[in-house]
DNA sequence: CTTGATGGTGCAATCGATTGCGGGCTCGTC
DNA sequence: GACGAGCCCGCAATCGATTGCACCATCAAG
């Protein structure tokens, strides 16, 4: 309600106080040139004065279409709670921004993509005129479901898998390899990888990072010891375990999957009296704001997410325009600091 | 459209496949007891067969509600491009959470309380039911215009200023008092605030801080130097280009606005080569997840997201059915670390 | 047999917009 | 004065649901 009355002020009010049809209205507020510019600023001004706003909702019933994009924060990946990432809020908000500027809508949704109806209340119930999956997860069966019904849909995740659907996503490849040629120019010779490979994006900068130290004559660190669910969360917790267990320290430069992980890494080294860098070199992935406010400040890996949300807001506005929409793989650049 | 060939299933599909009405398939759908057993058991078939979902803009419409609440983020407190703090991204994935655990949406939208327009193509477009605002910042008259305008509202704040619209918060000023206490027990006794008290739960902060010095018989910290506009991301340089015009540190306790405004100024300090919490011991704000994390690991207030997110809900919800909804104020506690 | 409940469904209006088609009006032209 | 051409505008259908009211059938009671 825009007022206490609590009636609304719809087309037919306008009409009646103009003295013309709805059809006119409709038309004169369209800015239809079939309406006479006098009655057309009439109408305007008497809008105004009343404070019209126009009921999207019928407008869109009318126009079958919602004008909304649902963003789908993928919880599977996270602890299950909500995520915390603040990358991920970096780019639901830079979305939700670039979004406005084309007049569309945002609904947010965190939800896992296990759950059966994951979906069906977003486009099927026609809340909204396109999907933005942030974080693919481990299963992308659900999206494949998803893409087979038709639907627009633009996925933030890894391109390297050549996806039927749209992409956008990090060179992961590259990045892990950045990170690890860092360390190797570094001097360092052991170098080990942390985070949960079972993710697409983790396991293709983990694959740069093989890459890498298979060019230089070298192989991977205690794979099987550190590649298991390294989640930013318990990455402290676990690497500190798994380090007092061991005698001497079984590398001295690590990729981290993300900041998160590395920080968390770093304060188990700390935690166990060794010093980053003196001892291990670590470096980080997303260059997240506080990565430059953490001590030592973090070297790392940073994503261009203003050009990654613009790109997947672009994507499905053309697919909703029914267009076809190619994937897009983003070029990372390494952010050298203390780390 | 839920299949290729683009054409949804309506009520009008089903009623005709199964013989009835459309006003029988309504009722049977919505378990309307009026209809028979069988013919509804019969109805529920077909539309599972034809793997109906409903059009809810067209239910909506009719309805005259959106079953829908818009969150907005109030950019006007951050940088303008973005907020980063994960605090608000925390706050509103659990609020996602609480009301599609209600069957509502969730309309989100980042943008500045001082546009003219904010608001009015979100409720007056009938494209929400009702807003939750967080951060109100520093002017509170958008928010009092729309009040008066009789929408559903509800406020993350400051709740000490006794507003007329519905406000949900914590404690900041026994926040402040908490944090500024746990300083003068470990025997600092020049403490500093680090924070932009322009905005209102700062202000509060602040406000709890001075209280418990001045019950110690102490006087606040080179109040001109640091109360200005300490934004986390500028916290670090301005603190650090401070320090450096000075002789001596003027303080050995820190009370930081937030727990990015805490890490940034021991970042500065241990730039300037003091030591954190030797030298100074600085308490943080928020207890984000990264608190834990941080070396050395933050001492700092924490805030009931949570709660905090289902009690705004709670309280929409309650004035989206009419009815009234009053203000709350959450208690903080203090999370003793290492900073 | 008439009347009155009672249970189950359908008719049609409604929510607030959009739009194809048709029609009135004004002019210009022959 | 008649006629065709534009220019404006209104009628009514439409989008996909909900719901008050009327209606019919069945059956028990009087």
């Amino acid at each position: 309600m825009t007022s206490k009355t609590g009636a609304s002020v719809s087309m037919a009010d306008i009409a009646r106080l103009a003295g013309v049809s709805e059809s006119t209205v409709s038309r004169a507020l369209n800015n239809n040139p079939a309406i006479n510019v006098d009655t057309r600023e009439r109408i305007h001004q008497i809008a105004h004065k009343l404070n019209y706003r126009m009921n999207m909702g019928a407008r869109n019933l009318r126009l079958r279409r919602t004008h909304t994009v649902a963003v789908v924060i993928n919880t599977e990946i996270q602890t299950g709670q909500s995520f915390t990432d603040p990358f991920m809020m970096d780019m639901v908000s830079m979305i939700a921004d670039e979004l406005n500027r084309s007049g569309y809508s945002l609904l947010f949704a965190s939800t896992s993509l296990n759950r059966k109806d994951w979906h069906t209340h977003l486009i099927a119930s026609r809340r909204a005129d396109g999907i933005i999956i942030i974080g693919a997860g481990k299963y992308d069966l659900p999206i494949k479901n998803l893409y087979a019904s038709g639907d627009p849909l633009v996925v933030w995740g890894s391109t390297r898998d050549k996806a039927p659907y749209c992409v956008v996503g990090s060179d992961n490849v590259q990045g892990g390899r950045l990170a690890t040629e860092y360390l190797l120019k570094q001097g360092r010779t052991r170098i080990a990888f942390l985070g949960d490979t079972r993710h697409p994006e983790v396991r293709d900068r983990h694959q740069g990072y093989t890459d890498a130290l298979t060019e230089a004559g070298l192989a991977p660190v205690n794979e099987k010891l550190l590649l298991k669910s390294f989640r930013y969360d318990s990455a402290q917790e676990r690497l500190e375990t798994t380090l007092r267990q061991i005698e001497s320290l079984p590398f001295d430069g690590l990729v981290a999957a993300s900041d998160m992980v590395a920080m968390g890494s770093i304060k188990a080294l700390q935690n166990c009296g060794y010093r980053v860098p003196d001892d291990v070199s670590v470096v980080g992935y997303d260059d997240i704001p506080m990565a430059n406010v953490f001590t030592p400040a973090l070297t790392t890996v940073r994503q261009d997410i203003e050009r990654g949300a613009k790109l997947l807001v672009k994507k499905i506005l053309t697919q909703i325009k029914e267009q076809k929409a190619n994937s897009t793989t983003l070029p990372v650049r390494l952010v050298r600091r203390e780390s």
